[in-house]
Formats: structure tokens, sequence, C-alpha cells
DNA sequence: AGCACGCCGACT
DNA sequence: GTCGGCGTGCTC
């Protein structure tokens, strides 16, 4: 009796969003494993797609014929039991589809390409042969769709004149070496060189070379260039059959050219001590158990991280380590291989695709133990997990915005469980969810009190824009601000200053009648780009020319409004002439390595001042750094979400910490126009546990969390009409699976209402217990299918990030 | 997603 | 009368 396969396909949708049963021929009977990708028919006409091997069974409840699985893409399994049981998890609890969830757990080229080719199979009139065809037998789908003749191409189907066919195409490409083994002994060669002619020097220059390779020794061909031997007079060789040309895969290395030097454990202090042993108790007892790791900046999680993981390795176990993709900088990632050398994978965006497939295959092939990298990284295919760290744990990042819209954290604590080990929730300002947790002992809490050195935390000072203001001083920097800069040039030290992009833009608008330039598809204002001189839209990419005059009133006072980070630079140094300013933002750092070359000159000291946004508050280190200022400190008080003060407060400490890390003391100035914000008030005085009593209380009070789950149903469609319809009637869809304490916020237009001319609406429910909720939304997503196809976008978030 | 089946309008 | 419109339903 031979088994099926259970697969579950390539086919984004909610109907197919189940395994499908697949007859296993004979020839692969003896190779196929769950977890391989394959490739499968499916539906009428000849589409294959890609699937992946979820399970095994006996038979199948499905009436209907049974295709069998066309081929296998992989040897060995792309999936473990452990990640195909997570996504299927993953799916139900992010109203996502399980093949969103397996193609986002693997690298991105293991996601099929698909390629439709019309092959000729019967003669065709000579014009369609030319035209069409340009004499060739197959051309691709897209090909005769360029040449506009899609419908000729259905006629000659119909008429069986040509075939179409789907191919699943991998992309999965290995580095491969070409290498020369030599086949003849010694006297062979010889030999050989007798017999050609003299004047073929080339060939006689390789024989001799030929000769001094030992029997068995593999040399790279690119050897050869050294002496003007090209491959064609090398493949000459091989058909004389002196040698053979053998191409060998190798894995790429992005730190190949970097040597690491190799360091050894820290003494830890009292508080890192008692941190550590309290993981490797359960380290050592394979004992799931949360630790939410409290540290001020500097002092010294990372050397924590660092030894717990190598009692991880000693066990024979690997360990995982997410950080934010901005913190994930050079500094870090030397760090971890000065420590554990080769054995670490590293996984960011930076790498292009071939590489991040390499890193992947390393850890997969058990070669890499600690795998360091961004919010996807833990669904790294480490098969023996000791540890689980999330860095910054606070960090809005880790949840993803898109489908499946997962928090790195849940499945953190989810592998944590599956694998019994511990996970580290390490943070200076511990979001309050998980603060609350560890109050409530669901976490343990270990706190680390003390900066290492000895270092005291800086000085904050908050200087009152308003009174800057009253004073008659309208430029962004405040007098303070600019005297400290000025002392610190001439002292010789350097400054960072941080301008807050949250809730910020520049726009343009005219000063006589207050028009602002809009986007056409989108309710937003656009913004202003100054390296391109345009004026750019930031939700559907739209660009147009900056206004010269107002389009409303035609005046020539149109200019812009707001500050970029371009527009403090010029300010700044038109304020402080002979200041050397380093702007990091968006536009300079876009550049693959940018932003590593600009903090390597900074650390040369090459500049006075490094200016940017929230990508240099993270995890930098720069001993002759004493001023930080922050340049707006409330533009994200001001935003519509309830936690804008956790990020204010978060951010604010964030870059604090980037003040005096070195010998001498640092100080830190806030701009501010609430100084008396409890937010900035609280970050001037380190004060965390004040802060998270102050925001837990009012939390409480307009019932928020950690105090209610949030959870997030976004609708919109082409007609503002349908889709204010449409929210109002799924609100009352899943009322009645709500208990009496759920509250139900909204629904109401979205604050961008309209963006790609498509209307947005949201409603938010807050509940604590509801049973029947999650299933509620399923139903919803269920029975509304008709309606989905037919434009109107349904989109369920849980524990959402964003409100705006 | 992509395809077929099916039931209504305007054409050789 | 039929060709083709896209609404509906299914895919192992």
């Amino acid at each position: 009796m031979s088994l099926l396969a259970d697969v579950i396909v390539d086919v984004p949708t909610l109907q197919t969003n189940q395994p499908y049963s697949y007859k296993i021929p004979d020839q692969f009977a003896e190779f196929i494993q769950k977890g391989m990708r394959v490739v499968v028919p499916f539906g009428k006409g000849g589409r294959t797609v890609q699937g992946f091997v979820v399970g095994f069974n006996k038979e199948s409840d499905y009436s209907g014929d049974l295709k069998a699985i066309q081929s296998l893409m992989d040897n060995t399994p792309v999936l473990s039991d452990e990640l195909i049981a997570l996504g299927k998890d993953l799916a139900y609890k992010t109203f996502s589809f399980r093949i969103k969830c397996y193609q986002t757990m693997l690298p991105a080229v293991l996601k099929a390409k698909y390629v439709r080719q019309i092959h000729l199979i019967d003669e065709v009139d000579e014009k369609i042969l030319f035209d069409l065809f340009k004499g060739k037998d197959s051309i691709t789908w897209e090909e005769a769709e360029k040449l506009k003749a899609l419908d000729l191409v259905l006629k000659l189907e119909k008429e069986n004149k040509v075939h179409i066919d789907y191919e699943v195409k991998d992309k999965t490409t290995t580095k491969k070496v070409k290498y020369l083994k030599p086949l003849m002994t010694f006297e062979q060669l010889e030999e050989e060189k007798m017999s050609i002619s003299k004047n073929a020097h080339k060939q006689v220059l390789f024989l001799n070379l030929l000769q001094q390779i030992a029997e068995e020794e593999l040399v790279e061909v690119s050897k050869f260039k050294e002496y003007d031997l090209s491959l064609a007079q090398l493949r000459t060789g091989e058909k004389k059959g002196w040698c053979e040309i053998i191409e060998k895969e190798v894995l790429r290395d992005p730190f190949a050219a970097i040597t690491f030097e190799t360091t050894s454990p820290l003494v830890l202090s009292p508080d890192q001590s008692a941190a550590f042993e309290a993981i490797n108790e359960s380290v050592q007892s394979d004992e799931h158990k949360v630790f939410l790791l409290k540290g001020v900046t500097g002092s010294g999680k990372t050397e924590v991280y660092l030894q717990t993981i190598s009692e991880v390795i000693d066990k024979g176990q690997g360990a995982l380590m997410l950080v934010p993709e901005i913190a994930l900088t050079p500094q870090m990632v030397e760090r971890f291989k000065s420590r554990f050398g080769d054995q670490v994978a590293v996984l960011h965006s930076g790498l292009s695709d071939g590489e991040k497939y390499d890193e992947w295959r390393k850890i997969e092939r058990e070669e890499a133990k600690v795998v360091v990298g961004a919010r996807s990284s833990i669904f790294a295919p480490l098969k023996h997990i000791g540890l689980i760290i999330i860095d910054e744990e606070h960090e809005t990042t880790y949840k993803q915005e898109e489908f499946p819209k997962y928090h790195a954290r849940d499945v953190a604590i989810w592998r944590g469980q599956y694998h019994n080990c511990p996970v580290i929730l390490g943070s200076a300002t511990p979001s309050l969810e998980s603060r609350a947790r560890a109050s409530k002992k669901v976490y343990t809490l270990l706190e680390l009190k003390e900066r290492a050195n000895n270092a005291s935390m800086p000085e904050v000072k908050v200087v009152d824009m308003r009174d800057e203001a009253r004073n008659g001083n309208r430029s962004t920097f405040s007098v303070t601000l600019k005297e400290e800069l000025l002392k610190r040039i001439e002292k010789n030290e350097q400054s960072v200053l941080l301008l807050n992009r949250r809730g910020y833009s520049s726009f343009v608008m005219c000063r006589d009648c207050g028009f602002v330039l809009g986007c056409p598809n989108c309710d937003i204002s656009q913004t202003l780009h100054m390296d391109t001189k345009k004026m750019k839209c930031h939700y559907c990419g739209h660009e147009e020319q900056i206004p010269r005059t107002c389009p409303a009133c035609q005046s020539q006072s149109i200019r812009y409004y707001g500050t970029g980070t371009q527009k403090v630079e010029e300010e700044l140094q038109e304020l402080i002439p002979h200041a050397r300013i380093i702007r990091m933002d968006v536009d300079t750092t876009r550049k693959k390595g940018a932003h590593q070359k600009l903090f390597k000159r900074f650390e040369k000291k090459e500049a006075d001042i490094l200016l940017g946004t929230q990508m240099i508050a993270k995890g930098l280190d720069f001993p002759d750094v004493t001023l930080v200022g922050v340049i707006n400190a409330d533009t994200s008080l001001g935003l519509p979400d309830f936690r804008s003060a956790e990020k204010t407060f978060q951010l604010l400490t964030q870059v604090s910490g980037r003040s005096g890390r070195g010998e001498k003391t640092g100080e830190v100035i806030v701009q501010s126009f609430n100084p008396d914000h409890y937010a900035i008030q609280l970050a001037k005085h380190h004060d965390y546990d004040a802060f998270y009593k102050k925001e837990m209380n009012l939390r409480r009070l307009s019932d928020y969390s950690p105090y209610y789950f949030l959870l997030k149903l976004s609708v919109s469609h082409e007609d503002e009409m349908t889709a204010a319809k449409k929210i109002h009637e799924f609100v009352q869809f899943l009322k009645p699976s709500l208990s009496e304490k759920a509250i139900i916020l909204g629904p109401t237009p979205k604050s961008i209402a309209r963006t790609h001319n498509r209307y947005h609406f949201q409603t938010l429910i807050k509940y604590k217990n509801e049973e029947k909720l999650k299933e509620a939304c399923h139903e919803l997503l269920q029975s509304t299918q008709r309606e989905q196809a037919k434009g109107l976008f349904i989109s369920i978030d849980y524990q959402p990030i964003d409100f705006i």
C-alpha cells in the first residue's frame, strides 16, 4: 500500500488553504520526505505549482481522481517538523495563509518562479512564425504579452497548433568554483610534451605547470590566469585527457575578507553574574522560561548573552539572537564573530538573496551554531535550539507589517516552548506589555542596574523651545544647543544630533492661502525631496515637479514647511560654518554599505557632528561623543497612537545612552515644546520605573494594552460608501461573539482615508478574554470571500502596532 | 491565482 | 441563430 503526500500548494487563497493529497510516483517513493518542496499539477489546464509536503497519509477523503506529484525540488527537506507545525499555527493566529507562512520562513530564492512557455507543435502561418516566434520554436508568455498577441496564442492553442506549458522554476543558485584536476602522471605528461608542436608555447607551459601539481590535488582554475592561460586553452588540455575541470560548490561568505580577532569572556559584574546564573540554570536543565533582562544602555547585556551562548554551544546546541535591523551594525556582528568565529551565521537585509540562502544553508547543515539576525531570522532552520534572545525587545520592528503579521517575540516563545529552552527578552526600556508580564511572574525579571566601568548616566538638559521663540529665536537650534555644539568642536569632541522623524514630513505650503500640495491619489501631503528636486508621495510613490507658484492662488510664496534632515543640515551649516557634518537618513544610506561607511568616517573623527534620524540611536559606541542633542523631542508625542509617550520615552532614553560611553562624561540636550511632559521629564531623570508606573496607570484608565488586547479590522474599497457600509456590517457580524466587556472603537475612516484611490476604514476591538473572537474572525473571512474577490479588502491584525 | 462552466446581450 | 461577456465555483 503506497502512501499519499499531503501538500500545501502555492495558491494563496482561503479556499486552498489546506493540504491536498497527491499520489507519490514510485521513482520518488524512496526519496520523498516531509518538508520538501515539490512540483504538483493543480487545477484544470496544465498548470503546475510549487507545494510543500507537510505529511503523509494512507488514504484521502477526496472522492475524485488523485493526481501525482510531478517532481521533487529538493534533496533534503527545507522545512523541519517544527517549522511545519509553526507555520500552521501562525497561519491561524495571524489570519494568514499557510503557504504565505512557509514562504516567509524560507529564503526568497526558495520561492518558485513560474514561467509559461508557448511551444509550437504544428505548422503555422509564415507571418506568425516570423512576427511572433521570430523563427524560434517556443516563446514565453511574457514575450507574447509584450507583442499583444495573447488572443492569437489562445486561438492557436484551440487549433492545436501551439501548446502552453507551465513550468515551475527553481531560483536557487549556488556559487560554483572551477577546479582543475590532473589526470596524468609526471611521466605521461612528459610524453605528451614530446608529441606536441614546440611552437605551441602555451600548451607546453600548461604541461609544465601540470607537472608541478601533485596527484589528487585540486587547483582553482583562476590560478592559471596568472600565467596568461585562458579557460579555452585549459579546455584544450582537458580534451587531450591531461586533466579534468570540475565545478565545486562553495558557500558565499560575506565576511570572508574580514578577519576577526578572537576575544575571550570578560569578567562579569555581580548583576551580570546573577543574570547569567539564572539563565544558565534554565539552559542546563532544558527548561522553557522567559527572562526579561532589563539593563540600562552600557550595562553589559551583550556580555551576558555571549557567555550564555557559550554555555549553549558547550552543550552541543545552537542559539538564536534577534536584533533590530538598524542595530545589526558591523560593530555588533564583529562582537559575535570574534567570540564564536565561523560558528556564527548573520542574516540581514544587506545581503543579496544568494548570500542569504548560503547563510541559511550553513545553518541548516548545522555548520553554524549561532544565528544573529533581524526579524525573519526567528525562523532560522536551527535544529537544536538551546537559547533564543530578542535584544531591544520593545522595538516595534519585530512585528511584521505585511502578511503574515507575526510578532517575532511570540514566535520566539513558541519555539522556546518547542525546544524546552529559555528565551531572553533584553531591553533598557522594556515594552509595557513585557514589563507587566514580569510583574505578574509570567516572565522572570533580571536587572542590570549599573553601567559598565562605573560610567555614570549622562546629564540631560531639557530646553523649552517656547522660551526660545519668545526670545526671538526662530531657528531649529536653541542658543544652548548651539553653544554646547561649539564647545565640543573646540575641545575636539564629537556630537550626535537626532532629528525625530516620527510623524514628521516636509511638505510644501503656500504662506498666503495655506494651500498644501497633496497627492492626487492619496489623502496625504507630498513630501519634498531636495536631492531629486521632486515632490513625492510616500504612500503610492507619485512624483511631480516642485511648484513655483501656488496652484490655488498663484502666489509666489509657496515654500516648504517642516523639517527634513537635509534642511536641518543646511541650517546647521549656516549656524556653524566650520562644523564638519555627516548626515544620515534614508537618502544618504540607501546604497549598500553606505551606512557603515558613514559610521566609519565618524569614528575616524572626520566629522564633528553626526546628524540623523532614528537610525543613529542604536547600539553605536563612539568614545568621543560627549554631546547628544535631540532637536525635536515631541513630534512623536502628538501622534494618534496610545503608545506615543512610550515611544518617546524609549527614544530619548536610547539616544541618551549614546553619550558619555567613554571615559568622558556625557551631556544630553533635549529641545521640546512640551518640556513638562512626563515622558520627557522621566527620560531626563533616567527613571524607567516611574515611567512604567505612570504609563500603566494611564493605560488602565483608558483601557489599553497591557490591560486589554487589541484587534484591528481594516476594510478598503474603491467606493467610499461600499467600504463604510461593509465595515459596519462586519462589526455587526462580530458583535454577537463578543461579551459585554469588549469595547469596540469605530468604525472610522483611517487618518489617511484614501490611498491608491481606495477608501480605508478601520475598527479596533479591545478585549480581555474573548474565547469566540478569533473563531468569529475566521468565519468572517470565510464568508466574505465572494466580496473579497470583487475588490473588497479585509485585513485583520492581531495586536496591531500602528493605528494611523 | 487561473481556469471552465454557464447563462445573458449584440453580432456575422 | 452563435460568439463572447464575466459571474460562480473548484482545484488533490
